[in-house]
Order: structure tokens, then sequence, then C-alpha cells
DNA sequence: CTGAAAGCGCTAACAG
DNA sequence: CTGTTAGCGCTTTCAG
């Protein structure tokens, strides 16, 4: 743990350069206007004192700080089973840099959470912010929008409150789910159940309807509902095994849920696909790949969806700035999702 | 993408409170000093106002930003593989919301972004760091030395700079990987193989160095290497079945590897554990409790390694304001392991 | 115990 | 094109 040594202020590049602080600045920012020789000159000063500006000094007069927050709530549900987050941590983190952003991470536990972050984002830390809001009646969503803070949300957010303006990335999970059950259609299933995903999760709830747009009027025993987690795979497949033995497909919220349904199976000596055909949802590789038989699955680009709300949020952002209000706002993006064919269906 | 509002400053709380500016910042930093009723009157005027300082106006006259950078180098590699690097994630979250401090996350993809991390670090944005450096030969220390930012890094960090003053938080992996041979050898196996990890990264070397402990003149052809993936743990399953199809007890370097060797066992028509006992390393539940028997392996407590990182480094900055170098610097630490049991040994 | 005043380092008019 | 001049909002001596 080094000491942090003294940094060197424009005040003294411009000593040594022998201009101005304002020539200095301008320099520093793009140099436009500055004549060559000048430029050369403040450039060369700035190398030698090793000078970096001071982000504080310049956010409190230019109000912007070049860092965006990405809110997730309560990691212990879903966010933290699965490598989904991170994939789509790893898209934004590459839009924010490529446009030289920071990214401001909060994670919040619970309720008492929510208020310290509406301050945080209330006390115009961050220039704008992207939000995970997975469970139905979540507080979040109108704690920014109080807060007045560019949002764009990950996933369709269930919000009763004022919808104008808000701007959302999803996946096409209610096509994703009609692809699959489709799929098990195409093969000659009939029987088809459905191991739905925490049903407090819009997304949850679209693949459930995605599955009901297909099998329009199918048997309401056939559906139980999961939670997103293997745990809750095997024991909704166990459940299904008891009420209906004769089913012949099942299409499983995710890929986890679908890896628990797939042990269960087989502990109860149906083969899978024979007897029993399996679709999953995410095409989560570490699982899709690794289950026995290999799953057949809706895939959707996680790491763009991440790319594209930073993106949306940067966009609407500098619009913001330039143009005060002409042009459409960031509309909602949809991602298509497509369906990979494994060994399970 | 609601308009941010014009937030109220110190002025105005100072107005409607009838004090100075000076009482207000007072009472706001905890209002050591000022005389109770004074103390009502502002908070009042806060609450009203709906104020909240400007951070930036703040760091710029303390130095002090309340945020620490995380860097992670690569997540391509490991880190997004597996819940590991999420659940560390949350211990740090943990820990830095306890003390008001926020987390900027720094993902690095190769060479060219290590320039970006130490620029920023040396920009002085962010009090400390704590970083990620999985592989041997990673330039990221010296560029951090370099920055003089204080520094706790995850996993022994393989340095050849100066060590003074390195301070990190690891597991035991050398011992957790004796506990995981041990246990096999008192099982009665004898020719037990290892699948190391990836060997530029110091956890996977310690944990080899941890089985060499316990097999001091093992057979070399029982040694293959992997590279933490459930891939790699099949590829170099299969290459050890043909060199020593003899083995009766293999120990993976992590859970991951294990469950791709698990795989591989099977279809080679091996019962776990009658003919091969397989041990692996992390405890990642999704995976050690999902496979197929599920898995004996070395636990350890992800979580609070990044706890403790934050912690220490938050306790370096203390002392660093409060004493200026009195008392001894925090130093490194290693946290134990524990053997969990399960079915595969 | 409280207020007045002096910057922290930078940008952004505004002159020249 | 370049320099001068005000602050941005806050903390912090220093007087009173």
């Amino acid at each position: 743990m080094t000491d942090t040594a003294q940094r060197p202020t424009l005040e003294a590049v411009a000593a040594r350069a022998g201009v101005s602080r304002a020539t200095v600045s301008r320099v520093v920012n793009g140099g436009d206007g500055v004549r060559e020789p000048l430029v050369e000159r403040v450039r060369k000063a700035v190398e030698e004192l090793g000078y970096v500006p001071n982000q504080a000094a310049r956010s409190l007069v230019t109000r912007r700080h070049d860092a965006i927050a990405v809110v997730v709530a309560e990691p212990e549900t879903r966010v933290f089973a699965d490598p989904f987050f991170a994939l789509q941590l790893r898209g934004i983190s590459k839009e924010l840099t490529a446009h030289d952003n920071q990214l401001v991470l909060l994670l919040t536990e619970g309720r008492d959470d929510h208020a310290r972050v509406g301050r945080y984002l209330a006390g115009g830390h961050v220039d704008g912010a992207l939000v995970f809001s997975l469970h139905l009646d979540d507080p979040l969503p109108g704690l920014i929008q109080h807060a007045g803070v560019p949002t764009v949300f990950g996933g369709r957010p269930d919000w009763s409150g004022d919808r104008r303006g808000v701007v959302y990335v999803d996946s096409d999970n209610r096509g994703g789910a009609r692809d699959a059950v489709r799929h098990l259609v195409g093969l000659g299933r009939s029987r088809i159940a459905h191991i739905t995903g925490a049903l407090d999760q819009t997304s949850a709830v679209d693949r459930l309807d995605g599955y009901r747009d297909v099998m329009v009027d199918a048997d309401p025993r056939l559906i139980v509902e999961g939670d997103f987690t293997p745990a809750g795979g095997e024991r909704a497949m166990r459940e299904l095994l008891v009420r209906c033995p004769d089913l012949d497909a099942v299409f499983a919220a995710n890929d986890l849920t679908a890896a628990g349904a797939l042990r269960v199976l087989r502990e109860s000596g149906r083969r899978v696909p024979e007897d029993v055909a399996v679709v999953g949802f995410d095409d989560m590789l570490p699982v899709a790949e690794q289950t026995e038989p290999s799953l057949t699955t809706v895939r959707q680009d996680i790491e763009e969806m991440g790319r594209l709300m930073a993106r949306l949020l940067l966009r609407g952002l500098d619009r913001h700035a330039v143009e005060q209000g002409v042009g459409a706002a960031p509309s909602s993006v949809v991602l298509p999702t497509t369906l990979v064919r494994r060994a399970s269906a």
C-alpha cells in the first residue's frame, strides 16, 4: 500500500509550457482551436509532468461524470446462480469503456438498500443508470423515476407507474418460448409440460405466455411453477411425473431448471429424448452443453443485451446534452432468440 | 429518461435554516460541535429541500472519493465461467457498502486495457483498488505499484517485483489440496491422479504443490494439465485413462474440472466412487451438488474472501489518514479450507 | 459554538 | 487564437 503522490495541476503544466491554464485545458480536451506549436509544447509539458486531470474538479464545473451506475437488485436470487449477470456486465463494460465511461456497480440486498441506491442516484454521482429490476412490484423503478436519472432497464420492468419514457432491453421471451414449444410439437409430442420460472419476474411470465400461445388449451396440470434453479426443476419434474405420467415433453423456463428436470427423468427411468423430449432456455453454455443428454434450448445473446443497454443509455445522454429533446427519445429494444438443437429434443 | 433537476446546494439549506454554510456542512458531516437546536433546524431544512451533497465538490477539497476500484483482468478466462467472481464481488460490495464506499468496476480485455486501467488508477479517481490478478507474469501489479494506489490483491499474485507492502487475500490452496489427497489416501487409494488447473495461475500451482506434498514420489504420468474448465477436465481424464488405466482416484483442481472428469469416467464405464474416487475444489454449489454422483470437494468461503479484501483495504486507508504509518501495515491473509464429503469419494 | 473567507483544480465565457 | 476572469459546491482554518 503505497502513498499517493501529489499530482501536478493545470497550473503547473501551464507554467512549464509558458502558456495560460486555459490553453492547457483546451489542449487536454482535444486541442481544438490551438495553434500547432503551442499544442506541441503543452503536450510535452503534460508528458514530462505526468499530468492527469482531476476528475472531481472537472465534474464540478461540467456536471458530467462520465460514469454510469449499474444497479442489480437482490443478487441472492437469480443473478449469482448462473453466468447470466456476468455476461451482461461484460457487454456493458465493453460499451462503456469504448465511450470512456466508468462503471459504478450498485448491488442491493433487500429493501433497506433501495433507499441507499435511491439516494446515490439522486445525488448526481453518475450520468445515468442501467437497472436490472428482476422482480414484479419492485420499488426501484419508482425511486429511479423520482431521482430523475436517465435510465435503461435490463429486462422489461413490471411497473404500474408512469410508463412514459421507460426504456428497456429484453429478449423475446415469449417468441422464444413459442419456438421451443412449436419445436416439440413438430417432433410429434402432444403432452407437453411447462416448468415455469419464478413468476415474480417478467421473463418467466412471458415464457409462460409463449407456451400458452401454442398450447392453447393445455391441460392445466401440465404447468408447474419452478424458480429458475436446478432444485426447483427437480421438484417440479417430480410433481409432473405424478400428475401427468403420460407427458412426452417438457419445456423448462431456463437451462438450470431443465438440468434439474433431466436428472429426475433419468432417475425415474425415462429416456430423453425418446420418452420425454426436453427444451431449455438461455443457452447457458456451461450448463446446456454439459447435461446428459446435451440440451436443446433457446439462445439469447446476453452479452449483446448488455452492450445494447449501455449504447442506448449513452445515446440518450448525448441527445440530452446536444439537441435538448429534438429527435425521438431512445426506445426499448427486444432482441430475437434462436433455437439451438442438441440432443435432448 | 427523465431530466435531472437542479439540486439544492449547501447555500440553499443554509438560507432556509438561517445559518451559515459552514454550520450546515458540519451538521451534514456528523454534527459534532453544533448545538442541538441548530442541528435540528438544519436537519429539517435538509429534509425539506431534499439536499444531497455534491460529491465532486467534496472530493475536490477532501481528496477522498469514498470509492474503490475493483479490477478484474481478462474476464474471458476463468472469471465468467463459474460463479466464483460473482460471489467475491458480492462480499466486496457488502463490505464497501457498510462503509459507505462505492464500487467502481474495471474489467480489462487484453493488454491495451492495462494502460487504460493504469491511467485511471493513477488519475486519483478512487481511494484504493482491489485487484484480481489471476495470471502469472501479469503487468498489472507493476502498473499499480507505479500508480501508487493502495491495493489489496485477490489471490496471491505472482510477482517478480518489489514485494514490500504487497497485500493479498487467498485461500489455503496448498493445504486444501493436501487435505483432499490425504482423504483419498485414507480411503485406501494409491494410484491417485491430479488434473491441474491453468498453471499460469498461482492457485493452480499451489494446488499442484499440495498434491505433491502428499504424493511425494508420484508417478509423473498421474499428473495432467487442465485449465479449470469442464472441457479441460474431460480431455485430461481421457488422457489419464490411456496413460494410467489402473488409477483409482482423481483429485481435480476445481469442481468444473471434476465434473468433466466424472462424465468421461462414466462414459468409460468406471464406477464412481467404487472404481475411481473423485475430489474437486471450490465447493461451487451449483456444480458440486449437481454432479452424478455429488462431489466431494474442498470448500473455500469465497464471499468471505471478498469481504476480507475490502476490509483490509479500508483499514489500510484509515490508518493512512489517521496515524501516518504508525502501527503495522495490514498484512496478507490466507483463509482455511474445509473438506466437504459427498458421494464421489 | 458559529460565521466569514479562502481556496480545491478545472472549464467557460469574454475580451483582447 | 490566447489569456483573463469568474465561479462550480464544498470544507476548513481563523476570528469573533
